[in-house]
DNA sequence: ATGGCTGACACAAAATCCATATCGAGTGAA
DNA sequence: TTCACTCGATATGGATTTTGTGTCAGCCAT
């Protein structure tokens, strides 16, 4: 069996004679005869009613129409469907992020943006923490991971850095350096030697943690680290319940949460927190292609 | 694009390596790697990344083979449905009756036969007029029909007698003729000479009136018509109503009718009434033949 | 480094699909 | 009734397409 004889039986169905259906599909009659004939025999089917004047279908004939007319059809989607796929216009896309990434409006404009340009992209969000997140994209269960730290092991992973913020002080609202507006005077570094800490823990992500340090040794002390908390947003937590101050990247500040504070800083080098994407290097799927290109795309006119 | 292509392909796709997809499919690899190429190329899509060790499905080339595999299914399908209309065992069939045919224990049990034989089979009842049965079987809105008079038009008809029954004398319940036990002392025809009878209208099918006035004229007398009734059961309801008596089919006596007395007649010749199926002769639909041959098969070994 | 496996390419062979010519059956009009 | 016409079936030759054979290049794994 093949296509062809379903094309022409659906032609001389439609036209109710065999020449005339031979006319049609630019063929002559005898071989066109030949292929409904080969059809019938495979099937063990009478599917023409042969007439004195052109033919007739017979109730099977009618049933087989109905069908090889749904399957033409079936393969005229699935080859538009395997086009838009590998154009990745189509297909599925898991999309991870740390509990602080939304935060930074570029990650729901992004996202926004995708769903738009490609509304036939089954896109999932995942939230979890930067560790699992990687894990997760080693076991495919995530295609694309925008964390907020740089990770330790990069194999097998593409790391593109996106966008870069300044980092604010957090503090409790009740610290004498908490100012009532949030936009106060730039803080110096060095009035918070003295000052207890609470870090995004290391393991998890050195990237923000190194640079903290590295920014207080410059300006010239070594701080002071209290409590490590697993999550950016969780620092805030413990802030707020007065465990010490921290440093998180300056979008965080839309989370208005009760008593936290937050001052900018002064100073060079400021601490910044850098917003990257996480993807397979073997990952070839034209979706997560098109995401990228996306994403870089936009992060490079992104307003900084 | 021919269905070997598709063949092919999902060959290559689960086997992993052109050369023992070739194997699998009983031929070689360069003409399998060629059509392939050619599947591509029609499809503008790469569909196998080849790697040194075998190939290997690109994202485009899943949401094929998922595709793929459902056409080639779906042509199963089709071609065993269509092979099972060809045999009848699939398909529609509407039967019509008259609202007195299914009084007869052949019609439900046929009904019901036939049901079971040919489950697949989409069967539709419909109850009506003789003459609109008649029409409904030339306009192809039913196809077959029990009717219980031969029809006066069979122009294109085929009308297959199946079984013959005694009529009854119905009565009403109070006439002096009525006996108490519906199965009392058969009665002579010629006792009726003086009645007046209620008759199923002429026009809607000569047999049965043809044959009660004929039963009468051998009896010796020519009976005298009161009411013409449109439908059998109708003129029980005539009877009921003390309008006369009237000659009805020995079935008819399950239906319990209040007000309604039967009793059996004697002397030859005695009124007989048929049951018959008609259908279009030019329908060459397997399913009615099916039904058809079930239909006189079980009829020639009815208990009569 | 080398042997083995895999896929691509080039050309010959085979299959089959199609075109031409012809026939037969059935229909409609003279 | 007969003749012409239409339409599908059959037979045969040709051409395109598909397949088979031989060969080469590239890449892993030993």
């Amino acid at each position: 069996m093949e296509l062809r004889h379903l094309r022409y039986f659906i032609a001389v169905a439609e036209e109710g004679y065999i020449t005339r259906a031979a006319e049609r599909l630019g063929m002559q009659q005898p071989p066109l005869s030949q292929q409904i004939r080969a059809l019938e025999r495979e099937l063990g089917v009478q599917l023409l009613r042969r007439k004195p004047r052109g033919v007739e279908l017979t109730e099977a004939g009618r049933a087989l129409l109905a069908d090889a007319r749904a399957i033409l059809s079936h393969i005229d989607h699935a080859f538009a469907a395997t086009r838009r796929t590998a154009r990745g216009e189509l297909g599925r896309l898991v999309v991870g992020f740390t509990s602080s990434a939304p935060f930074h409006p570029f990650v729901p404009r992004v996202i926004r943006a995708f769903r738009d340009s490609a509304p036939d992209i089954a896109l999932t969000l995942e939230e979890s923490g930067t560790t699992d997140l990687i894990d997760d994209l080693r076991h495919e269960r995530v295609d694309a991971a925008f964390i907020r730290t740089q990770v330790a092991d990069l194999a097998g992973l593409t790391v593109n850095p996106l966008l870069e913020e300044a980092m604010l002080l957090a503090l409790p609202a009740t610290h004498p350096l908490a100012n009532d507006s949030a936009e106060g005077p730039p803080l110096p570094l060095t009035a918070l030697a003295a000052e207890t800490f609470v870090v995004y823990r290391r393991h998890s992500g050195p990237g923000l943690y190194d640079s903290i340090i590295a920014a207080c040794h410059a300006a010239g002390f070594s701080p002071h680290i209290g409590q490590e908390a697993p999550r950016i947003v969780s620092t805030l937590n413990l802030v707020a319940a007065g465990l010490g101050l921290a440093l998180v990247p300056a979008s965080l500040q839309r989370m208005q949460m009760d008593g936290v504070a937050y001052r900018r800083l002064r100073g060079t080098p400021q601490p910044r927190a850098p917003l990257l994407l996480a993807t397979r290097r073997a990952d070839t799927s034209p979706v997560l292609r098109r995401f990228l290109d996306l994403v870089k795309r936009m992060a490079r006119t992104f307003p900084r």
